[in-house]
DNA sequence: TCCGTAAGTTAGGCAATCCTAACTTTTGCG
DNA sequence: CGCAAAAGTTAGGATTGCCTAACTTACGGA
């Protein structure tokens, strides 16, 4: 039984974690530091150290150091292609299998190392070719092109907007759940009806009902901006708020846990896409 | 990005793909070798002694120095377990997505490691709780049990015979596209019509056609064992028969190659299931 | 400008796998 | 029975990836 069989040129799944979590972190424009690409891949910042130069010399990223990596062309093909696989694949999960939307991530997780392309294009087509995967994040295409378009949070929205939802953070499974419930869903109309100053609960219609959310709640889904909007979170990865309330790098929750022993434990995941 | 996202207590991919090739060489009560076990695998057999020595600690397997490796209880129920997944997601992905028979073992042999069981249970349910994979080679069902019956191979019957072909071996694409060209696939009926002797061609009914195939093909080709036959060629592995014709062990090909600098390029995959 | 802190690196280890070379045990044959 | 080939093991390495501890650099104030 086997033998090998790798699933292309084949970078490991190690380093195809590392290209999507960079591609994540530049976000608009910057560079992925090492502490919060630690923090995204749950691994101590002295190994992403040890990788960063490995990635760097196979020509992945560019490396200055002390200042954070960029992905190289070859390294967004490849993260590209990466994300390409995890969202078809959670797409094809959602809507072939029955899985609910809440646990289709982590076995995107693991798929996405092992799925051939050939096996990624069948199941699109499959499903008919889906634009985004089931949390409204955009499917790069095969040619590696992707639709980039910075997004606003309903935080951002003043009172009376209207808008469509058109993605929501899958970081969080018990998150999901509650959006869920809520009718909070990609493709969804909804409105403003009202905000309490100081951060205080946003009023929505959703789904023919008003509901109540607070405002860390609200930074997790996200509209096409209208016109004159500002927004502080976009998709994909970091704020493009200049620098008030960039405390959390990116949005990692536990980082690497703390064992003294027994190596192997990496905290569970937390991710986008 | 990520962090770990372990599929069950998880043990290591290799080491599913090594309880698997124990399991298959096994067969009907004999014990691995090493040299068997690394051509199955397509490493070297030093290799072997190695990761050999890790399964008996971890209780997998037990070892008796120079003799060969058994699986234990809980070795086997591993391996049932991998080759559950492996065959049901061979199966998914001919009838589901449309794959060609000589596709999908490669695809299966990476994703076995990746799929969890719930994502393995949701493809058995969609195609309707597959019994065997699309080679024939039955499906363990949850529990850890399956058909182990030992098949009787086309060059084992004796002209006359009618049988009802039960599975093929699925180690060579190129020789899967060339059976199903001929219509010998599972399910379909066929009658021995003559045998040249010294291991002459054998003429076949089947599919409407009378067809010459060679007694080296036909040992590929397994039918359940009509009254009286004794056969030679198991399904599993390994031959039923006590000495003779068990020159190549098992059925490696290739075995490990011999590059000189440059590891990690192992053969091409050669198995059965 | 100076400094402390946060971020980033290096050093030294360990575990999992695999390799080649060299040595040991088994075993089939004459 | 006796031995050489075959099978199996040990020894010594390499690679990938991750860890902790200790050191270095960058940077935002005071
Ligand atoms: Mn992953
Ligand atoms: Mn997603
Ligand atoms: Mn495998
Ligand atoms: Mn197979």
């Amino acid at each position: 039984m086997s033998a090998a069989v790798p699933r292309r040129a084949a970078l490991t799944a190690s380093v195809e974690d590392y290209l999507k979590a960079i591609y994540e972190l530049e976000g608009y424009g910057g560079a992925a530091g090492t502490k919060e690409l630690a923090a995204a891949l749950g691994i101590a910042p002295a190994s992403v150290s040890g990788m960063v130069r490995r990635l760097a010399e196979q020509g992945l990223i560019s490396h200055q150091r002390y200042r954070g990596v960029r992905l190289t062309d070859a390294g967004r093909r490849a993260a590209l292609g990466t994300i390409r696989r995890h969202r078809v694949i959670e797409a094809y999960l959602a809507e072939a299998l029955g899985y609910p939307w809440d646990r289709v991530h982590d076995e995107a997780e693991r798929l996405e190392h092992a799925a051939s392309d050939e096996l990624v294009d069948r199941m699109a087509a499959a499903i008919g070719e889906p634009e985004t995967d089931p949390h409204g994040a955009p499917i790069p295409a095969r040619d590696g092109t992707m639709d980039e378009r910075r997004l606003a949070s309903l935080d951002d929205l003043p009172p009376g907007t209207q808008a469509r939802i058109q993605r929501v953070e899958d970081d969080d499974p018990a998150r999901l759940r509650y959006l869920g419930e809520l009718g909070i869903k990609p493709g969804a109309p909804v409105r403003i009806v009202d905000r309490a100053p100081y951060g205080g609960p946003i009023t929505l219609r959703i789904a023919r009902a008003e509901r109540l959310i607070g405002s860390e709640l609200a930074r997790h889904v996200l509209v096409i901006p209208p016109p004159g909007v500002t927004f502080s979170h976009a998709a994909g990865a970091r704020s493009a708020v200049p620098a008030a309330g960039r405390d959390a790098a990116g949005s990692a929750r536990h980082a690497a846990g703390g064992g003294k022993r027994g190596r192997r434990r990496r905290g569970s995941a937390h991710d986008r896409d």
